[in-house]
DNA sequence: CTGAAAGCGCTTACAG
DNA sequence: CTGAAAGCGCTTACAG
């Protein structure tokens, strides 16, 4: 490995103004610096990152907490998140808690041991200790998806998105409109969204039917069965839609539908949330919401970048989003 | 921030010796040791991981490079790597080359400068900058998807597959069959997916038409546009199959015989490869061949851990496969 | 069983 | 415009 001290010599000079003229602090002549340059470039000298982040505990690593890796909401956003940051040569650390939220503290803690210079949480539920470890951190921090009390969040619209889908429902004369939620302890998803369901449903006038409602697990089979249960149930009076909260658990509802041969949508029309590729191949094509995931990752990105650069930035980022009818209504 | 020195002096001992108790190496009193270790534990302290690598030259991080990040194959390969990885307290940096060759070569450079232990590249593409890049770094390194020469590599078995599929659709009775397949600087997707269905064809004694066949781009736009295209020409005697070497294109295949009004797979009959999760939902269902993305993620990830532990590995490792018969045939 | 000292490869006041 | 020196937080022979 050549070191700063190999390129000194080399150039006949001191570390200090290798140093200098690599990192453009200070001064040195242009004869000087030529040298130095040109000698960099054929040894294809790189500085080691882990002496310059010891001295300077800057690492040009961005950490990055995911729910699940394969997915493809996170895979969008870790695009977005990518696109920012590599222009100004910061590297991704990911790390995936494969839904164990104790993992999330974990992680939080182990980013900080390796010097990242900023963290961005896309967090599936929001509680005391996860914030207390994120504050202990004392590191710029995002939460993505989940507004985190006292953090700087980017999250999307859930509660008008899911209200905008109630309604269109609504007016195309469903009164009997079933739901299929996930559990409460993911504020953004499991509450607002199932929130707007029940307010614009009682806004109408329309009874709340617990007959009608289901929690899932984000998961196309949990879909599937949770459909499956509300159709046991609903004896004479079932439902002529059913609004399931995300894409892949609606994705299962059909399935189950489709298996005991209803059809879609003139006996029950299906709609999802996230707009995932799937979503436009299934058949019927899935009328859904379109989150802009990678404007996300990116908006993300670039408040954390702010706030490395100590300057202030809002509380809270809220995405658009965008309803896309298609043929499941 | 604490660092050894803090630790040390609260224990009353030399830092020499909290690095012996942290690390395990060399001796330490009974005594000793669980002063240091309640110490550490109530502090939180967590060693510099820059200081350490410095220091050792180790870094505890795995560089992957990925040809896309949001694609379910890429996300699907991390899952695997991660998980094997994890437990041994390895982190992964991921590089994205958005498909830019260049940044293939460039992130092979970075990643050696940041000290990562290791490199697992996933390519679309083999070249000899590239291979020698690699070399230059020296390090621990896996190719997945391609066969490197000179490198350990895990692979798919590309060239069964596809004859597999071939072999399936002409024992359904089908004598003319298209197939969209992509450029030639891929070796594993483009070059012996091809060959197979070539060779296969010719075993079988029939010709091979250029004008059922089509190159596409991964995307199933380019899936669309490629089965747009041969039935444009195709004329009076049109292919009773179509054999598209992703999902991803087979998909988009499928929309535009939807679109015309073919019938599928009465007549014409449509397979892919990969089995992505939507290959399963759209309609009729996809049949295609499952690779084990995530066991091969695996896989590779345990071959890295072995060649960091100086341990010797064969140079190719095959993974198997699984035709999934459907409905689209 | 324990510690003093050197050194990993950088950057940054400080001095000239 | 340039350099000598200190120091970031560790680990590891070496000595006792």
């Amino acid at each position: 490995m050549t070191t700063i001290n190999d390129i000194a010599k080399m150039a006949n000079v001191s570390r200090t103004t290798v140093s200098r003229v690599l990192n453009n602090s200070g001064y040195a002549s242009e004869d000087v610096r030529k040298r130095i340059l040109k000698i960099v470039e054929e040894t294809g000298y790189m500085p080691s990152v882990s002496a310059k982040s010891l001295r300077t505990k800057k690492s040009g690593v961005i950490g990055v907490i995911l729910p699940k890796i394969s997915t493809e909401t996170a895979s969008r956003v870790v695009g977005g998140i990518n696109e920012v940051v590599a222009k100004e040569d910061f590297q991704i650390l990911l790390t995936d808690t494969e839904l164990d939220k104790e993992k999330e503290i974990e992680y939080v803690r182990l980013l900080k041991s390796r010097h990242v210079d900023g963290i961005i949480l896309l967090s599936t539920n929001v509680n005391d200790r996860l914030i207390q470890a994120v504050t202990e951190t004392n590191l710029p921090f995002i939460s993505l998806g989940q507004a985190l009390p006292g953090f700087t969040s980017v999250v999307y619209d859930d509660y008008h998105a899911a209200v905008d889908m109630t309604n269109m429902l609504i007016q195309k004369g469903h009164e009997k409109i079933a739901f299929i939620g996930v559990g409460e302890d993911d504020p953004a998803v499991g509450v607002l969204r199932k929130n707007a369901y029940v307010n614009t449903l009682e806004k109408h006038g329309y009874a709340i039917d617990d007959r009608f409602m289901e929690v899932g697990d984000f998961s196309i089979e949990s879909g599937y069965e949770g459909m499956k249960r509300i159709l046991k149930r609903c004896g004479d009076q079932c439902p002529t839609a059913v609004f399931v909260v995300t894409d892949r658990m609606a994705i299962g509802a059909m399935e189950y539908l489709k298996e005991q041969g209803y059809r879609i949508p003139e006996d029950i029309a299906v709609t999802g949330i996230g707009a995932s590729t799937m979503s436009k191949y299934v058949s019927p094509s899935l009328t859904t919401i379109q989150y802009h995931n990678k404007e996300a990752g990116r908006k993300a990105a670039e408040l954390l970048l702010a706030q490395m650069k100590n300057q202030k930035t809002d509380d809270k980022f809220v995405q658009t989003y965008r309803l896309i009818s298609r043929d499941s209504v």
